[in-house]
DNA sequence: ACCTGGTTCCATGCGATGCAAGATACCTGG
DNA sequence: CCAGGTATCTTGCATCGCATGGAACCAGGT
């Protein structure tokens, strides 16, 4: 990770994570509980979506306070305890209405970018 | 669309929206002048990305801060004259940016919300 | 005992963005 | 002249990603 980069790119790639990250979240502990910096790693290792963990923090509250994870501590083996977030039957039901939204949206995007826009619009 | 739709799906769509919305406007610019009626109507035709005046214009004004577009007023044949607003060579190369970017990001997201997670952490 | 480093958790403040609501101006038709 | 549609833009709010900083716990070296 290279510190201090500004490019375009990251700069679009920030702002592709707005809303996203919450679900990727809520994904990843679909089938089992999940601890912090477990979710970092698991984000980091996907590329795209790599973030920090001023960004996971806060967000994992948001969850909390909406009801859509709850967490329970656990001890390690090697280090401070973990908090473990798990999804609650709301979480599971934001997570199923984000899979069902998202090809729409994802089929959306791919057509403003690789459909030509043809000038036969409206012509009033 | 409803207004006032403040379930679950529409927060979803809502928070989809951040940051796509300005790479989808610089699109639809991407074979000639638009107008910002022009666009709103564009993106409320693809279903998934529709949003509102109070969005579009602010998000154009942005755009022309930056010099990503620039603009030329015309006479309309009926109503009042139009604001064109037409790619410039930065605004083309940050469309190209996300282009690049877009693809990698929607396969991860993909990833997350279809790959069944493993305990072992092990995602390819 | 001390202290350095690694791991894990969390809070605060800033900048950017989508959005509802409202304001302004132009043109056409009754 | 007034009503309605078209077209532009501004203001204030809520939300979100993120940099920054801090706190607590454990292991190992001196």
């Amino acid at each position: 990770m290279e510190p201090g980069d500004s490019t375009k790119q990251a700069r679009a790639a920030a702002q592709l994570r707005k809303g996203v990250l919450e679900y990727c979240v809520l994904a990843l502990m679909r089938d089992r509980p999940r601890y912090g910096v477990e979710l970092l790693h698991a984000l980091e290792e996907s590329g795209a979506l790599a973030t920090s963990q001023g960004t996971v923090y806060p967000l994992l509250s948001r969850l909390r306070r909406d009801d859509l994870v709850t967490t329970t501590w656990q001890e390690s083996a090697s280090g401070p305890p973990r908090r473990y977030y798990a999804l609650t039957d709301s979480g599971r039901a934001a997570l199923d209405e984000f899979t069902r939204v998202w090809p729409g949206f994802r089929n959306a995007v791919d057509a403003f970018l690789t459909t030509p826009h043809p000038s036969t619009g409206d012509t009033q």
